[in-house]
RNA sequence: GCACCGUUAGCUCAAUUGGCAGAGCAAGUGACUCUUAAUCACUGGGUUGCAGGUUCGAUUCCUGCACGGUGCACCA
């Protein structure tokens, strides 16, 4: 169908036409003097300098032709006079499409304008685009093609590359903001016999060689729990995690986690470095502790103000803040009336108490959270592989954070002791005894310190830093259905 | 999985109550020796996501399907 395509058949014939001319269209070796950025700081009148990159542009005047040369980091002009280049590259030339990777040698000038210009004297073709690109003004605005070829997105919308860049700059300064601190980073199974840290729907897979099967992590903890037994103190892993459930703005199959984990730490310290390395990322990354978001049309919605201290409150107080001072006073009953009549819960009836209040916390805290704020000392029903609270037995020591209506980074007193771990595992997974994870708790018999840990996705961070508001808008290559 | 919305030229978007499917960019031809969203003239380009139905007539109304978006559900 698309071979029928006219502006397709056109450059097809063009690349015929390159061969048949003995220039081959699908170049190589071609050393440039710099990415555009370079060659436009080495600019200088009369020098000679190659540069490659994609035509975006061509303006015409008959005799004189300029045209746009661009990579990722920036845009020169390039001119060919007909009369002042020999007839071979004025054959090339008319052979050029927008949309070509070309590299070309030539002389710097300005132009009366002033622009920076350099007059081609050979070029070479390094890859003849078949299909057009996307429009030059509006870009290429249809979300499921952005998603599906990135590629274009990437090519057409500078906004789109900004996020990327400062995705791949939060990775890199979290590795540096861990190094710096003396973590070690490590790397665990991603293939997993037992998909444990976390309660969530694997992804299976199988061994041929072992006839065995497997799953794909949903979380890397347990074996980074190995490692402290093992004697790494501190420890963090920069990987991915495999879900298998629903897709949504917040969620997508394949996701990146950060967890670190520090011997003798306990939640309060975790909490501290987690503020340190949020707000380091903000001020690198963002160059600023406000961040903006905004809706489609670049009006700014909401301003989420990270400056430190970040406010640290406890579960039951921000519930009573919320809900009334006397929720836990009422009786069940009460409690479900008021949830449904005057904040228009669903409350279905099955619902143990602890989770009637932890619905009430999410719609009521949790969606109108804005600025940073750590959940502490929840209800240990919520959180199984915290320690319990040295006061409060009903308590774990745990933190939750929540930035801009979405939690961002759990972080806990690692439970330590291997029976009390036993037995919560063992109500953890009911029925299922097969899916406990034996050699990790053979590992906490021999000894874990206690630490402190947490979990910051990286995805949910980027989209709080960026502004973006799909975590499909972060992901190079977000999971879709295929195209029939 | 459920609900609502969307899908028109390569790209970005129009199309009145159901009445000849259009524009800009891109493309082709021509003009122009400094343009930069170049300009000017002319030309080509469509199974309106797919399959049915209603109708004299469907981009428009109805049904089913595909893909996408949003919300819900799922998500220690």
């Amino acid at each position: 169908m698309d071979e029928e395509n006219e502006l397709i058949a056109l450059r097809r014939k063009k690349l015929d036409a390159l061969r048949s001319k003995g220039v081959e269209p699908f170049g190589a070796g071609f050393e440039p003097s710099g990415s555009i950025a370079e060659v436009r700081e080495k600019f200088k009148e009369r020098e000679t300098l190659r540069a490659a990159g994609r035509i975006t542009a061509h303006r015409d005047m008959g005799k004189s032709h300029f045209l746009d040369l661009r990579d990722a980091t920036g845009r020169i002009q390039i001119y060919i006079h007909a009369k002042e280049v020999g007839a071979e590259l004025v054959d090339l030339f008319r052979l050029l499409d927008i949309g070509d990777l070309v590299g070309i040698e030539g002389t710097c000038f300005l132009t009366k304008s002033g622009e920076p210009t350099i007059k081609v004297r050979t070029l070479r073709m390094l890859a003849k685009a078949l299909r057009p690109l996307p429009e030059k003004w509006h870009g290429l605005q249809a979300i499921e093609v952005r998603y599906r070829q990135r590629y274009l997105d990437l090519l057409t919308n500078e906004r789109s590359r900004f996020v990327f860049e400062k995705r791949i700059a939060i990775v890199r300064e979290t590795r540096r903001f861990f190094e710096e601190r003396g973590f070690l980073e490590v790397e665990t199974p991603i293939l997993q016999t037992i998909a444990g840290g976390a309660a969530a729907e694997p992804f299976y897979t199988h061994h041929k060689a072992l006839g065995l099967d497997l799953y794909l992590r949903i979380a890397p903890e347990l074996y980074l729990k190995r490692l402290l037994v093992g004697g790494f103190n501190k420890v963090f892993e920069i990987s991915r995690n495999f879900r298998n459930e629903g897709i949504s703005r917040k969620h997508n199959p394949e996701f990146t986690m950060l967890e670190a984990y520090w011997a003798y730490a306990d939640f309060e310290k975790m909490a501290n470095l987690v503020e340190e390395l949020i707000t380091h990322l903000a001020q690198v990354v963002c160059g600023s502790l406000q961040i903006e978001h905004g809706d489609g049309d670049g009006k700014i919605t909401c301003t989420i103000n990270l400056k430190r201290p970040w406010r640290r409150a406890r579960y039951y107080d921000l519930v009573r803040e919320a809900a009334g001072k006397d929720w836990f006073k009422l009786s069940s009953k009460q409690r479900r009336e008021r949830a449904i009549r005057e904040f228009k819960l669903e409350i279905l009836p099955q619902l143990a108490d602890f989770e009637v209040t932890q619905h009430v916390f999410e719609k009521l805290v949790e969606e109108a959270t804005v600025d940073p704020l750590f959940v502490t000392h929840c209800p240990k029903e919520l959180v199984p592989l915290a320690k319990q609270n040295a006061e409060d037995n009903s308590l774990v020591d745990v933190f939750e954070l929540i930035i801009n209506g979405t939690e961002i980074a759990p972080g806990y007193s690692e439970l330590n002791d291997p029976l009390l771990q036993r037995q919560r595992l063992l109500e953890q997974a009911g029925e299922e005894t097969q899916k406990i994870d034996e050699e990790f708790l053979l590992a906490l018999e021999y000894g874990m310190p206690p630490a402190g840990g947490f979990g910051i996705g990286i995805d949910r961070l980027t989209m709080l830093l960026t502004g973006a508001e799909s975590i499909r808008d972060v992901i190079l290559f977000p999971l879709l259905r295929p195209k029939k």
